[in-house]
RNA sequence: GUGGGCGUAGCUCAGUUGGUUAGAGCGCCAGGUUGUGGUCCUGGAGGCCGUGGGUUCAAAUCCCACCGCUCACCCCA
């Protein structure tokens, strides 16, 4: 054991999977490889294209963007300064991404910019399952339209993603918040009706009448979810405008076959939602239950400083909550790459032999392992074994002496000569033929 | 911040009413074959029993404190 262990809220991918102290499975560095594949596939495939943003940001801009009242500014960032400058590791995306986008002025590239990241997202909570301090999201940002369109397509392209990793038993919620104007006449009647009933209400719901109002909506207990059915309601509020491009994001979704139910209680807790506004829930997860979440920002723009406002629409996912979900479905994923050809030497000459070798395969292309130790034959077998190698090389004097590797198909154990000069060809040939098989 | 659970070998876990030198399975290393893996057999390495204190002739075991991990609440991905 080392002095040293990694930070709580963290956790190392290894290159074999293994179950952490909370009885959590981490997937392997080559299931990681494998999903992020996929979700780059699929969204490539929904044109979108690739941005990276700085870890770090400043402080001020997710103050701004991500909002001063929100728990995430409260109190979860890991913010702190150097030289002057306020430094934050960020703990989400949308708001880098818009700041790359003013910055670049990627509105000059022409049409809708669709982008999306994939990358750790950093928050100080307490940790529990399915939630980190170092967690990895990916997500897409379609901004440049205020169209319905493109709220549709941003949620037709996350669905895509889970469909295309197979996770059965998922639930979308939809609501909208309307414009911020009407959204703050509907927090106030809400403040009203639950005041009267103040006597009632839960501790933290009575925290969260003051602070944020909204968030009351999210409460579990019956009793207050009872209060809450004779409550104002804020579709109620919503303008004329804003339910016009709900029902055509509705209606949209309806074409493209993907399910979701309403929420009048669905609310984001981020600041800088507008108008549509969803979540992706799956069943099988427990108390960490959102797969994704996104909606509407149209004001965040100007928030962080444009002059002209920039309509956007988005979502953002949770990798670790991806895999908590592949695990319930058993969803089958690559184990670790296994080599094409281990080569075992016996004696120095042979040695010498196997790296010049070895060599020449990696530059023909081929995956290839050998021993680094100089341990025996029956050692570097098993190693060989270990590794899964279909093919195995064994050169010894004998083999020097001929100009020719004896070849062992270790499935069958069958062993062949192959003159060095046809090595490569030999190789390369029977594992394509594998391959294709 | 508030509650619950858990800390014994690399991993999964036994360890009796406190009682010699703390065990098993898997994994790892080596040998059985001085040129051959998987199956089998044999052997080996690997433990401050989370840390500190206390009780006792004697503590992995009982008591106290602390530390770490974890689940949940809050909030969210």
């Amino acid at each position: 054991m080392s002095t040293f262990q990694n930070i709580k809220g963290t956790f190392d991918i290894l290159p074999d999977p293994y179950t952490d102290d909370g009885d959590t499975r981490v997937a392997a560095s080559a299931e990681w490889r494998f999903v992020e594949a996929t979700v780059r596939e699929v969204l490539e495939r929904h044109n979108f294209d690739e941005i990276r943003t700085p870890v770090l940001e400043p402080t001020e801009l997710v103050a701004r963007g991500v909002g001063e009242a929100t728990d995430i500014v409260q109190k979860e960032m890991f913010a702190f300064e150097r030289s002057g400058t306020q430094y934050v590791l960020r703990p989400e995306v949308t708001a880098p991404v818009m700041r790359s986008f003013l910055q670049h002025h990627l509105d000059q590239r022409g049409g809708v910019q669709k982008l999306y990241y994939v990358g750790p997202c950093f928050r100080a909570e307490q940790p529990q399952k399915g939630r980190y301090r170092q967690f990895h999201q990916f997500g897409v940002e379609v901004i440049g339209a205020d169209d319905a369109r493109a709220d549709a397509e941003t949620i037709a392209s996350m669905m895509a993603i889970y469909e295309a990793l197979g996770i059965p038993e998922t639930r979308l919620r939809l609501n909208t918040l309307g414009t911020p104007e009407r959204r703050e006449e509907y927090v106030a009647a809400l403040r009203d009706y639950l005041q009267t009933y103040e006597d009632e209400l839960s501790d933290t719901s009575r925290r969260r009448l003051e602070r944020n109002p909204l968030r009351v909506l999210d409460t579990k207990l019956e009793h207050e979810q009872n209060i809450l059915q004779g409550a104002p309601q804020l579709i109620d509020f919503v303008g004329d405008d804003s339910l016009a491009h709900y029902d055509r994001v509705k209606r949209l979704l309806a074409d493209l076959d993907v399910d979701y139910e309403e929420d009048p209680f669905l609310v984001r807790g981020l600041d800088y939602y507008t108008e549509t506004t969803f979540e992706l829930e799956s069943a099988a997860l427990g108390a960490q239950s959102a797969l994704a979440g996104g909606g509407r920002y149209d004001r965040l723009a100007e928030v962080l400083g444009s002059d002209a406002p920039v309509p956007a629409v988005g979502f953002a996912a949770g990798m670790e909550r991806l895999f908590l979900a592949l695990d319930a479905a058993g969803t089958e994923r690559p184990s670790v790459p296994r080599p094409d050809v281990f080569i075992a030497a016996l004696g120095e000459a042979a040695e010498r032999w196997v790296f010049r070798t070895t060599q020449a395969l990696r530059d023909a292309g081929l995956h290839v392992a050998h021993d680094l130790k100089g341990r025996s034959l029956k050692a570097q077998m098993k190693e060989a074994n270990r590794q899964a190698a279909p093919y195995t090389l064994i050169i010894g004097d004998n083999e020097l002496e001929a100009e020719a590797a004896t070849v062992k198909e270790m499935a069958s154990g069958e062993q062949t000569e192959v003159p060095f000069a046809d090595l490569v060809e030999h190789l390369t040939a029977q594992v394509d033929a594998e391959g294709a098989a």
